[in-house]
RNA sequence: CAGGGAUUAGCUCAGACCGGCAGAGCGCCGCACUUGGACUGCGGAGGUCGGAGGUUCAAAUCCUCCAUCCCUGACCA
């Protein structure tokens, strides 16, 4: 439907396990303490080069690039504009908005051969920035918000839980540039909505919470958190906040009253995290309302006015002629973190429930006989049909026992599979099971395929 | 960064207190048996015991230093 950038967009892949590279664990390996991060482990998804540093294993990559692609669909519908900088920065640009000092230790600072002072970068607002005042003068040239998606560094003092708290990470943040306040608050409530569509899409609740500026600054912040017992952040809440849902409803995003409005409905209830939290507010709650729970912070929202403008001398000429530092905001969505907020979101013991729409494969194929004429050449079948018809289907070819591959596809969390049997080919049928319910239907191969053909027919065109 | 713990086979861990031939389960390879929930049996490969130094006839084991990883806390997308 809509045109979106697609450097990033891997097209799926459909494969035969028996060629495919998935090191599933059996035990769990001992450093891993909470499910997304045992779960990522055992499937495969990551291994972890250094403290907070991951390696992306195929099943894992496939997962983050399509969440990557859902917040660039997300962006680019809002009108935002791709791009991308680089990870590695100068340090001049940080002394000039004076952040070199402020960021600490948390920066990591390289030397290059030359002995000049080098960063990985943590953010991005300095870069951005620079680029704005060098090329764009004008009121006329906004508003303009650009964004990309690209990995960060932060030097954690104590990274943990995998993805979720790493030193390495991959994060879109945008960026908007407006000639007002005004105007920078409309972007502000567009990245609000656009970050709802984003984080409904990939099947997670994430509710905007009023947050602490941090060292980015800011008057203006929001936080989206993730419900979770595993979560960082305390999270004290009016439980109609939960109720909401952005669904389907059609956005105009230049239409300011309109993305106001959703702003107010999503942010009016009572939602802080412990920083910001207001015994006194909360308590004005009726009590059967209040609800303190746990969540994973998966993105935030900032305008900060003036700060890096006037810093750094980032100013546009207004129609009166007048020179005035433009207004900024920047938002970022965590997007390597946010495989691990889905998994702790969705799984159960026995592994990761994904939602379709970010599942690494549309669904397994598994084989119970594997070398049995019939059952092969039913599985051939029914991949070659899903296949045709776009779908990236997982074949677990293998000649595994039929535990091992149900543990395996319920490890690695596929929302749909398809069972082939001997004897369920005596009566012309296959089985589909759900993973979310555990529930199983027989059916014909064909009526499967169509089945599985409607489930993923709404997002093939998008 | 403070406090604590760990490091022995690909993974999970014994062995260390009390120095004396390097171990188990799972995984892997081969064979057999099997094919609807990680089945069973037989055979096999795989480790300079995190690194350096020291004590000793002899060190995975005792001592010193270093490195890495993990946990709790403060911090943080």
């Amino acid at each position: 439907m809509i045109a979106y950038f697609s450097a990033n967009h891997f097209p799926e892949i459909p494969m035969r396990l028996s060629r495919y590279f998935l090191p599933v664990l059996k035990e769990t390996p001992s450093e891993a303490q909470i499910v997304s991060h045992r779960y990522m482990l055992r499937a495969g998804m990551i291994k972890q080069a250094s403290a907070g540093i991951y390696s992306w294993l195929p099943l894992g990559f496939k997962v983050l690039k399509k969440i990557e692609n859902i917040v660039h669909e997300e962006q680019q519908r809002a009108g935002h504009i791709p791009m991308l900088m680089p990870t590695i920065q100068s340090a001049d640009l940080w002394r000039e908005s004076g952040r070199y000092d402020d960021y600490g230790e948390e920066m990591l600072r390289i030397t290059d051969r030359h002995n000049r002072d080098m960063l990985y970068g943590p953010t991005n607002e300095e870069l951005i920035t620079d680029i704005f005042r060098a090329h764009v003068g004008s009121y006329k040239d906004l508003p303009l918000t650009l964004y990309h998606i690209q990995w960060k560094f932060r030097d954690e003092i104590r990274p943990r839980f995998g993805v979720m708290r790493g030193r390495e990470f991959y994060m879109k943040d945008g960026y908007n540039f407006d000639v007002s306040k005004d105007a920078a608050l409309h972007a502000y409530n567009r990245h609000l909505v656009s970050y709802l569509r984003s984080y409904e899409r990939m099947g997670l609740q994430a509710i905007p919470m009023r947050a602490d500026g941090g060292p980015i600054g800011g008057d203006y912040t929001h936080e989206f958190l993730v419900l979770a017992d595993t979560g960082e952040s305390e999270v004290f809440y009016d439980s109609a906040v939960t109720d909401l849902t952005f669904g389907d409803r059609d956005i105009d995003y230049d239409d300011v009253a309109q993305c106001q409005a959703v702003l107010e409905e999503f942010t009016s209830r009572y939602a802080r995290t412990d920083e910001t939290h207001d015994e006194a507010l909360f308590n004005a709650i009726p009590e059967d309302r209040r609800r303190t729970a746990r969540g994973i912070e998966v993105g935030q929202i900032f305008y900060f006015g003036t700060k890096y403008s006037e810093a750094m001398g980032a100013t546009v000429q207004t129609a009166d002629g007048k020179s005035v530092p433009v207004h900024m905001g920047s938002h970022g969505i965590g997007v390597s973190r946010l495989l691990g907020a889905i998994i702790e979101a969705s799984h159960d013991d026995k592994g990761i429930i994904w939602p379709e729409s970010v599942t690494p494969f549309h669904c397994g194929i598994v084989n119970l006989k594997q070398g049995d004429a019939e059952a092969d050449a039913a599985c051939d079948a029914l991949y070659q049909s899903l296949t045709a018809l776009g779908l990236d289907p997982l074949y677990d070819d293998r000649s595994e026992r039929a535990g091992g591959k149900f543990a395996t596809m319920d490890l690695i969390g596929l929302p749909w599979r398809i069972t082939v049997g001997p004897r369920g080919l005596k009566n012309g049928v296959v089985e589909l099971t759900s993973r979310r319910t555990g529930e199983s239907e027989e059916m014909t191969p064909e009526m499967a395929v169509e089945k599985v053909a409607k489930i993923y027919a709404p997002r093939a065109s998008m």
